[in-house]
DNA sequence: TATGAATGAGTATTCATTCAT
DNA sequence: GATGAATGAATACTCATTCAT
C-alpha cells in the first residue's frame, strides 16, 4: 500500500504549509518562526526540513498557489458571464481581484510585503505545469481576437502593466487609505485601464 | 563655544544616517544589525539609542530624505528647460526618476521593498517644513493650468496613480527585467502616461 | 548669599530624593534606573553622582527617613492619649504602624524587599544626629518603669523581636494574605505581643 | 531505549539547577547571568529556556526544594528522638532549623532575600504531591493531641507566626547580628516561643 | 556646581539548523 | 521517513558611569 504512505508523507507537508499560511496571515513572515510552524502543523522540528529548504521556500509555495487561484477563479467567474468585450472581461476581473482584497487585506499585505504580484510568472515558467491552469488564463486574453493584429509582445506588456498598477493602487488604498480608500479608487482606476486599452 | 558641541552631536547622527544608508544598500534591512550600524558609524552601541528608536526609524529618515530629494532634483532640471507642456515635463519628470533608479537599483530596491512611494505624502504631512520643498512639487503640478476646472482631488489621484505605476514598472523591470528590461518599457510606460493625462 | 546657594543645592538634592522614592514605589527598586530618577527629578544624569554614590544610596536614605518618620509618628500619637500602661501602648504603636503600612502597602513592599526593618538602628548608630528622634522612642521605652529591674539589652532584644515579627507578620499577610488577612491576624498578632510582654 | 534519553535529559536539567544554586549562593541572585549558568553547566544558552522560563523560574525551583528538605529533615531528626512533648518538638525542629542556617549563612541570605519563608505553603499547594512531605510534617504538627479543641486555622496562624518569627530573627541575627549574634538570641528566642505556645 | 553626550560592557532571548536515535 | 533535544551564534536593547565643557 503506498498510496497510504504517500498520502500520509503528502498530509505531513499539506499540514506544514496550512500552518505556514495561517502564521504569515496572523503574524506576519519575519515574526513567524519555524518552531511555530512545526507546533502549529504538529510535526517535529526536523520533518520541516524534509520538505522545505527554509521558510521563504514555503512563502513562495504559498504566494504561487495563491495568486494562482484567485486569478483562476476571476477568469472562471468571468468566463461564465458570457461576455465577449475584452475590455469589460478584464475590468470584471481585476475587480473579482480588487474584491477579493478588500474581503482578505491580510492576503495583500501578505503578498505585497514580500513579493512582487508580476514575480509569479518567473516561477510559472519553473514549476509548470503545476499551476498551468493560471497560464492559460493570460494565454487566452494574449490571443484573443480584440488583440489581433498587434505584436503579442506589446500586448502582454499591456497587461503586465495593467496587472501590476491594480496591485499597486490596491496595496495603497486598500491599506493605507492613500490616495483615497479603495471604493473612490476603483471608478477611477477602471476609466484608467479603458484609456491604456483603447485602441 | 555651544555650536561645536551641537555639530559634533549632528555629526554622529549624520554618521549614523550615512552607515545604515551604506548598509541597507549593501546588506538590505533586515540584514542589517544595528552592530553593524554602530561599528561602521565608528560610534558606540548606546549612541544609536541616543537619535533612533529603532533601526526602522533611522530607515524612514533615509527614504523619506532620498525621495524627496530625488523628486526636487528631477523637478528642477525639469524646469530648467522652461518646456510648458504639462505632459511633457510629467514625463521628464518621470524618466529622471527612472534613469535614476537604473543607475541606482539598489536604491529602488531598499525603497521598493521596505515601503511603498507614494505613503511619502503622509509622512511629509508630518514632518514638513523640512521636506517642504517636495510639497511645492506636488502643488506645483496640481495647481498647473493644464488642469484648470478640474476637481484638484481627482488630479491628485491621477498623479498618486502614475507615480505608483512607475515605480511598480520600474521596480518589475529594472529589479527583475519583468516582462521586458526597463529600456524596453519605457516608451510604452510613457505611452501609457500620455493616455492617462489625455483628456 | 551663601545661603540661597546652599538652598538650591539642597532643592536638587531634595528632588532627587523625592523622584527616587516616587519611581521606587512605582516601579520597584531593580526597575527603576538613573535615567528615570534624573529625568523625573528635572536634573541633569552627572548631577545624580554629585549626591550620591548609587541607586542603594538614596534608597538607604529613603527607607531610614520613612522608617523614622512612621516610628515617631506613631509614637507621637501614643503619647498623647496619656496612658501609662507600656504594653498598650506598645501594641498601640504597632496599631498604628500596621495601619499605616495597609494603607501604603507599597512602601511595604519596597522596605520589606530590599531592606529589612530592624537594619535601621546599624544606620542610625552610623547617621545621628539626624534620626535622633526614632532614637528617643526607643529610648523611653527602654527606660520605662515597666521594665524596671531588667537587663536593658534584654528588654531591647525583646523590642527588636517584637518589631521584627510584626514586620513579617504585615509582609505576609497585608501583601499575600497567608496565613490570612492582616485584619484576622491582627487580635492573634497582639495576644501574642501580650503574651510575650507578660512578665 | 527511551530510558537513555530521558535520563541525559533530567541530567541537562540537574546541571542547570546545581549550577543555579551554586552562583545564587556565590555571586546572588541578580548578578547572576543566564550566560554564568549556562558555561557553569556545561549547556548551550538555548538549553537553558528549553527547561525554565527565566532566572527567576530556577529560582522558585531551589527555594522550594531547599525548604521542603530542611523542614522533613528536621522534623525526622525530632522524630527519630521519641520524645511526645510537642513544645519541645516544636522548638527543636526550630533549632535544627537555626543550626542549619548557622551553618549555611548564603542559604539563608538567597532564601530570605528574595522569598518569605512561609510562602512556601502557597507554592506547595500548587506543586504537590512532589513536595508533599513537607506537607505531612505541617499536618502532623496541627493535628497533633497538644492542639485538641482548638481551630485548625487558629493553630496554622500560630505555627505560621512562629516559623516567620524565626527566619526573621534568624536572619537579622545570624546575616547582621541585631540585635545580638544568634547564640545569644536563641534562649531567648525559645522562651518567646514556649510563651506563645503556652495554653 | 552642573551638564548631558558618549560610552560599551552586559543581558535576556530567539531561532535556524543539525544529528543521534 | 520522523523525531525533538541540543546547539550557540546572532541580536536588540539597557544603563551605570565618565568627562569635557
Amino acid at each position: 500500500m503506498a498510496g497510504k504512505l504517500q498520502r500520509q508523507k503528502q498530509e505531513k507537508k499539506e499540514s506544514l504549509v496550512d500552518a505556514s499560511y495561517d502564521l504569515f496571515l496572523k503574524k506576519g513572515f519575519n515574526k513567524t518562526s519555524i518552531d511555530d510552524i512545526v507546533k502549529k502543523a504538529n510535526v517535529a522540528k526536523g520533518t520541516f526540513y524534509l520538505y522545505f529548504k527554509d521558510k521563504s521556500d514555503v512563502m513562495e509555495n504559498i504566494v504561487l498557489r495563491m495568486s494562482s487561484r484567485i486569478l483562476v477563479e476571476a477568469y472562471r467567474a468571468a468566463d461564465e458571464r458570457g461576455c465577449d468585450d475584452l475590455v469589460e472581461n478584464i475590468i470584471f476581473v481585476v475587480d473579482y481581484i480588487v474584491e477579493y482584497f478588500k474581503r482578505n487585506k491580510l492576503v495583500l499585505q501578505m503578498i505585497k510585503r514580500d513579493f512582487s504580484w508580476p514575480l509569479i510568472r518567473e516561477k510559472i515558467d519553473e514549476l509548470s505545469p503545476e499551476y498551468g491552469e493560471a497560464l492559460e488564463v493570460l494565454e487566452s486574453f494574449l490571443t484573443h481576437p480584440y488583440f489581433a493584429g498587434q505584436d503579442p509582445d506589446e500586448v502582454f506588456k499591456l497587461l503586465f502593466l495593467i496587472i501590476d498598477m491594480c496591485g499597486s493602487v490596491c496595496y495603497s488604498s486598500i491599506i493605507h487609505n492613500q490616495p483615497d480608500d479603495i471604493d473612490h479608487m476603483k471608478p477611477f482606476l477602471y476609466g484608467v485601464i479603458r484609456k491604456i486599452l483603447k485602441k
